[in-house]
DNA sequence: TTCTATTTATTGGTATGCCAATTTGATGCT
DNA sequence: AGCATCAAATTGGCATACCAATAAATAGAA
């Protein structure tokens, strides 16, 4: 694996920006300073701060300088976390958690046009349930469509982070073939059923009920598949947060 | 406002990908391609996958080329949304759904070590009312402590992107000085008090309703202050989902 | 003195060129 | 035929040089 330059040398910068401590909107030392600083060449330190700003560190003008956009490394609010750290678990309680309230949410805002669309998901995850691409596909449309009748962009975004979180989980790749050749997909068919009867009746407890349940089911299918002979099974499925 | 090319480059290289619907894993035009295509030079391009990279949109790998990671455009899952689309209304309503839902997994899981941090920046916030850098600070890790003691790093990452849209919010600026010449804080000291309260109840619904509260007083308070004279106010205070 | 116009320096933006890793396929041996 | 080896082409990685926008300094007019 190429271990990216720019990565190495944006990390660095931003762990000199947190232990300086700098005011958000104070000025960075240029690109510049920084090249000659690492030794290397000004275009990497470019693509650093590139990195930077996409990740929302700082703000980039030209002719002027780089400067900061908020307190960097506040020492609860981490950087993004990588993708191999994250468990399958973990990332099945944080959706229980997120959506759970978000079908509540949607409850009160969703609309007939949405509950048309949903429906229609599940028409197509239950005569297309021999081929395992398109139902899956349905299975995410259906819940993204679910954040999406909250009319709020925000939860729609998180939402969709998740679940594109699980489709980079390196350990996604072998839940996934585990599960798909089973049956557990009738089950959860119903599940969806149960929960677009809730948002139906407009019944925002019940909609959340049935979100938690349906992905308490996953939780629990997902665990009676940890009897695997990998041996980074168990200790991978249950990561958690790290010491900060 | 210097509108960066590789930006440019970078949101018309995914709007051409989401068009041909490639399949996750296959390899991608070279940079050289797309440099003589655009008109630019590889440097731009490079800086734009540099951009997608980190949006975790694809994989690069030297010598080789470049390869897509996931499906891109999927119909219901949205870029991620400009900051200065979002209003402050539209954040809080997101805040409300993620905390509350937090709060309520963090009363199982929380710490006696975790409660005792979130006292002290409850006292922090108390005897230092007067600092609006201080005691704003210590909202913030208040809040981000609660997230973080659900021991679950995607729940808290979620919430820290949450107040950090806030601080990159155009209209935060506007609201931030208003509210803090206010004496809401005090308010809003009770509402983070009756929070913790909760958690050391461990009660789960006491610790959910408690923070919708908090937010609910929040939201409430913003509103009144939207009678304001900036006639753009208003629509930025609800600015929604736009249509996909 | 003060304000303004202009020059100069600073700083990020972009293009070009060469280097290194990887892949590909041709070549020759078994 | 099959396989190993090596050479050439492909492709991203990095550095240097010059361009453009901004800010700072300075000279001149009011």
């Amino acid at each position: 694996m190429t271990e990216r330059l720019y990565r190495d040398i944006g990390e660095q910068i931003k762990a000199d920006l947190a232990q300086q401590e700098l005011a958000p909107g104070c000025k960075l030392p240029t690109e510049r300073a920084y090249a000659e600083r690492f030794g290397t060449s000004r275009t990497v330190v470019r693509e650093a701060f590139i990195m930077l700003e996409i990740e929302g560190w700082i703000e980039v003008r030209q002719g002027s300088g780089i400067y900061l956009r908020q307190r960097p490394g506040s020492p609860v609010s981490p950087q993004r976390v990588p993708d191999e750290d994250i468990g399958p678990f973990e990332l099945l309680q944080a959706r229980q958690v997120l959506e759970s309230s978000i079908a509540a949410c949607a409850a009160q805002t969703v609309t007939k046009q949405d509950i048309q669309q949903m429906q229609e998901m599940l028409d197509l995850e239950d005569t297309m349930m021999a081929s395992v691409e398109v139902s899956e596909d349905a299975d995410r449309r259906f819940h993204l469509l679910i954040a999406r009748s909250t009319q709020n962009s925000l939860l729609l975004e998180m939402c969709t982070q998740l679940w594109d979180r699980r489709d980079r989980s390196p350990m996604w790749q072998t839940l996934h073939k585990r599960i798909m050749d089973l049956s557990y997909r009738a089950n959860w068919l119903e599940d969806h059923r149960a929960i677009l009867n809730q948002l139906r009746k407009r019944d925002a407890q019940g909609a959340r009920q049935a979100m938690w349940q349906h992905l308490e089911n996953v939780k629990t299918t997902l665990f009676a598949l940890s009897d695997t002979d990998d041996p980074n099974f168990d200790g991978y499925l249950f990561s958690n947060l790290r010491a900060q």
